[in-house]
DNA sequence: TAGATTGTTAATCGATTAACAATC
DNA sequence: TAGATTGTTAATCGATTAACAATC
């Protein structure tokens, strides 16, 4: 039971980074690429729990077949969302908000707004890392195109595996990533590798300059301060489930059935 | 910008079942199918946060080719887990706790007890629904069995799809779900369907008595109130990582390289 | 104006963690 | 005993939300 330990890295503990970086980063309102302050809102202070958020708000505004056209209600947009009407508008406001009192928010602007602040103005170029079964499935999962991504590479390390075409992209060693960040512009990665092996390729991947990793293997990476890493970890998302469906069941068999 | 509701379903936030059914649940200790309750802690009071974890310390426990033997002090189990060594004890002490002072925990006993919290003592049964890209990598995927959980039916309702046999097991239709849920004891659901498709499926699975979902389809889902979903929504953590880079971004372009 | 809805305040709640007494 | 480590307390922090003044 040791994990080795490197002064240079934290453990990514969800958000662990993100809370240190924006400590660090203090000072006046940021002017980025010469754009207009009023449509680059102040995007510091935002709270992580927001953040999660406001892609829901962008989904939901967007994913309909109604046309994007006219206005909407905190009220509206909160129940489309799931969420309760005072989150949604404090939500809001951290984007410096442009909602109209009596009136609600135009869904135009309210997207435009969602996008820029999430970055998602131009599309962003993902590496997928691991072609096995489930990276096989994300290269070609339809939902990442419509939401702002663009699989621009896939890497594997299986002789098997490299130099094959998937979905219309040569599969690529994981030597050749270096080359690849520099032509393809990657700073986001997703890692679909054995557990085994996460600790290693994302060495190797920050190494490269990415800073940004979505984790589908079921392992604790550790990272330096910079890199920002988030975990999906399927099985645990069954066991969360297990829990509450061992806790109903327990409490109907010693409360209502039996007993 | 409308929503349909229906006052017998809540939408599905976050734990928001959870809570109120927590709530609900009120009196003393359980016996469970008559286990000893020294063996079967009380599991009413722990917190959702809480519950995340105890997935991962029971994967880091028993991921490693490391024996499960012996024991590990809760700075050991913290670092490896990635978390604050403070939050792993009190996380421990929620289930009755059994570490002793000056030495740790029994790796054993701990790993037992996570896995008897979490209910996963028998391997649940779990239904797989959609069988899209995703879904079928789902069905594919190694992560589960290993971690208290078997496939147990597969479920589409594409003609092509229904009745061909993936990973060993036979395509059964929608229609056919009440049935199958009475054969293979199903409480637990993946739906892997497409958005506009999710509220249908998910009204008909819960009308067949499952009362824990695993929702991939990016959409809301709105449900009864004792019935759990987790959403794994994957461009939405692209998303965040995005929104994550773009700030980097931003900070670097105004105070550190240029102006 | 009257009705509607935002943006914000303040109270509440839940989660995190440093510190340390208890105790092996 | 001395050293180590747990279990718990209490302070802090972040997130949620009811309520309502501001204002369209």
């Amino acid at each position: 039971m040791t994990a080795s330990r490197d002064d240079r890295r934290a453990p990514a503990v969800a958000a662990a980074g993100h809370r240190a970086a924006a400590a660090a980063v203090t000072g006046p309102s940021l002017s980025v690429d010469g754009r207009s302050l009023a449509a680059s809102p102040d995007v510091r202070a935002i709270p992580e729990a927001t953040v999660a958020r406001l892609a829901t708000y962008l989904r939901v505004l967007t994913n309909g077949d109604e046309t994007p056209i006219g206005t909407v209600s905190s009220d509206e947009l909160a129940l489309a969302a799931g969420v309760n009407s005072a989150t949604l508008r404090k939500d809001l406001s951290f984007l410096g908000s442009n909602g109209i009192r009596g009136v609600g928010y135009d869904v135009a602007t309210l997207v435009e707004r969602l996008s820029r602040t999430l970055g998602l103005t131009e599309h962003r170029p993902v590496a997928l890392i691991g072609l096995g079964n489930l990276g096989q499935a994300l290269a070609g999962y339809g939902g990442f195109a419509s939401r702002g991504f663009r699989i621009a590479a896939l890497i594997d390390v299986d002789p098997n595996r490299v130099g094959t075409v998937v979905r219309g992209l040569r599969v690529r060693h994981l030597d050749e990533f270096p080359a690849v960040v520099a032509e393809c512009r990657i700073a986001i990665a997703v890692l679909a590798v054995p557990a085994a092996a996460a600790q290693e390729v994302c060495d190797r991947v920050v190494a490269c300059g990415v800073s940004s990793i979505l984790n589908f293997a079921p392992a604790v990476v550790s990272v330096p301060g910079h890199v920002d890493v988030r975990k999906v970890d399927l099985a645990a998302e069954l066991q969360i489930l297990s829990f509450h469906e061992h806790r109903k069941n327990g409490a109907l068999a010693s409360g209502m059935v039996r007993a």
